[in-house]
DNA sequence: CTCAAATAATTCAACCAATAAACAAATCCG
DNA sequence: CGGATTTGTTTATTGGTTGAATTATTTGAG
């Protein structure tokens, strides 16, 4: 019940090493050796050598000129993955634009198209069809550098559910929207855009293995990782986090509640409150108003998951200067554990395109938790 | 990084099969045959009939006599948990008791000593050496029966660093106190009660793989599984829902932040807010504050978790019924989803003994995820 | 009563993947 | 130039699952 109930059979372990062998040369900065990865994995020389062979086969790794060497020995032979091969395709509808980008097995941003426009006069068979035109350009556009799609993420700001129907997008004025088939056949996930966010945060690196992505935009929304992986939930809409309740009592929600934190630190409500049109003109009482609500969904949070980093987007990342003071007061006072184990507070690494490139981050781990899938379809 | 990062080897998958034989005949209600074992778990007949035998030369499995058939053909050879082998001892202390229980690889509960008596006067020294004796009682009522104890595990009303120190446990006036070795060198885990509470509500089957479970005494704490596993958070402290603000205008709370749940459904606060002495005596009204601030902490945790099934123990079992309507009420209003996907509430299935029984169970849930390591003991 | 069909469990050769140890390759350094 | 050193490959061995054949034990039909 509790550990995986599939049998292990002898080609599940190599497709676990493989996967082994594989992240660990993509999670190394530089170019590695065989023999290092043997190190670092616990594997023999013998039979990394092997898995290389079959990984470079498949072009997800590839051979190096061998690095410069400091003490005797033969020279090894770096190894990096492949910048030709498989990629991920990030797809992202928001409310005033529609994106894609191309990211390779390295990382890298191949391609990034943005579409601007308001989306919500937009019907939504309009829309879709709009993205899956974005979507074939940024697949020829691939496909001229030699790589191959190994699949597609979509990234919408709303409640997608377990099977990829977006429940409601309130935003975008959706409900119940199934997306079709984008690509000829290539699957494509989707998912909500503050969880990819989250995912792209993680991948910038310099992050713990669990923390809680903050992003704030019209609403507020969470994403939550947990050693390293995404929590979904057991619907897939876990991380509402702008409708927990701050004061029982307070201004009425657009959800039916009352005192929701969306009404303190949600872009709109500020800026309501504050009477001014754009969050530069916000005022310190405004901000520091907001930071303490944030800061006492912060500390929920906090003691309900016990994480210890807690990185802001949206528009939070920038306004994090004059947030924290607010913040902090109520983590100081809320927070069970503040005195033993101090909260960090981050600002997002990434700018507006974190959800986008969390998406094709998406496939492109995906690949890298199962490269034997991968070469398997070569 | 995402995948876990040791190496597979042969051994490793022998390890997980012997653990995905046995767990298959652990969760079955009747004597189940090794065939139905191996089309339970895509195994073949050899390779079950060959962990089998391993299962049961270390006395975790027995064979039993067969089952009554049905059609025709050879009759199967029944398995069952051996109840002569591994045993788990769960400990508790708490406020008012002392506790020890020892169970069996069925589940079943075959010893039960419980030591009643204020504990808070008691120094820690005194009281370690009190439960070190009532530990080694059990261990001697236990291998009377044949069995050998696996491992034991402490339940505890209070904070737990991964390090097994107890780091505070507010009821017991305990500070950074260290379980040292209660049993000759037999390995002691120890664990926040309602951890173990809801391990222990997930043995009883019934529940869905991801829920919460709130514990109501004078604190009130939670319990998280998530998959079927308990999630601890970074440090051991996750599930600290007592201090969720309800109100940040509340009334103070001994933590130094106002309107903590604690202060409206913590056992001392709701009975000294009714001006009376106990559970049985509050009013109506009384339980309806109470539910509301507990549907409100419910919400916080549903919008963040994503869980659909809520269980409710400690004080709030019996008083239920009666705190159905206001906890209603707020989750109507304040989870995001809950249109889509009702909350389910039910009261907790075992009483007071849900933590020293989710201590042994632990233990217990230890063997049965790794067989190999108990065969190797041998 | 006997024999075919059916189901359970075991035996055995084959296969696959990792390992250990020996070996070959390529460099540094004295 | 030759020993030391490190990398990478080769080869025999080991451990574990698989699949097919075999044995065991029952039901039910003739």
């Amino acid at each position: 019940m509790t550990s995986s109930s599939a049998p292990v059979r002898q080609a599940s372990v190599r497709a676990h090493n493989l996967a082994l062998v594989l992240q660990t040369v993509a999670n190394s900065a530089d170019p590695i050796s065989r023999a290092s990865v043997a190190a670092a994995t616990g594997l023999t020389r013998a039979t990394v050598s092997a898995l290389v062979d079959d990984l470079i086969a498949g072009s997800l790794l590839i051979e190096v000129d061998p690095a410069p060497r400091n003490g005797a020995g033969r020279p090894a032979a770096g190894l990096r993955t492949a910048a030709i091969g498989p990629a991920g395709l990030g797809l992202e509808i928001n409310v005033d634009y529609r994106a894609a980008c191309v990211v390779d097995l390295t990382g890298a941003v191949r391609h990034r198209l943005v579409e601007p426009g308001d989306q919500r006069p937009v019907d939504t068979v309009a829309a879709l069809a709009a993205l899956a035109r974005l979507a074939r350009r940024a697949r020829d556009l691939a496909e001229a550098d030699g790589l191959t799609l190994a699949g597609a993420a979509l990234a919408v700001p709303g409640l997608v559910a377990a099977d990829g129907v977006i429940r409601v997008a309130p935003n975008l004025g959706w409900q119940d929207v199934t997306v079709g088939d984008l690509l000829d056949g290539l699957p494509v996930t989707v998912d909500n855009e503050a969880n990819l966010a989250a995912l792209s945060e993680l991948g910038t690196g310099g992050l713990p293995p669990s923390f809680v992505y903050i992003s704030g935009e019209i609403g507020i929304g969470a994403g939550i990782v947990l050693d390293g992986t995404l929590f979904r939930g057991v619907r897939g809409w876990s991380g509402e986090i702008g409708h927990i309740a701050i004061d029982p009592d307070g201004p009425a929600c657009r959800c039916g509640a009352r005192g929701c934190l969306e009404q303190y630190a949600g872009q709109e409500a500020m800026l309501r409150a504050a009477g001014v049109t754009t969050v530069a003109e916000l005022a310190e009482a405004d901000l520091t108003r907001a930071g303490r609500a944030l800061g006492t969904a912060i500390a929920t949070v906090v003691n309900l998951l016990d994480v210890d980093t807690v990185v802001l987007g949206g528009i939070y990342a920038p306004l994090l200067p004059r947030l924290r003071d607010g913040i902090a007061v109520e983590i100081e006072r809320r927070v069970l554990t503040a005195d033993w184990s101090p909260v960090t507070l981050r600002a997002a690494a990434l700018g507006p395109d974190a959800a986008m490139r969390g998406a094709a981050g998406a496939v492109i781990r995906a690949v890298l938790d199962d490269p034997a899938a991968w070469l398997a379809r070569s």
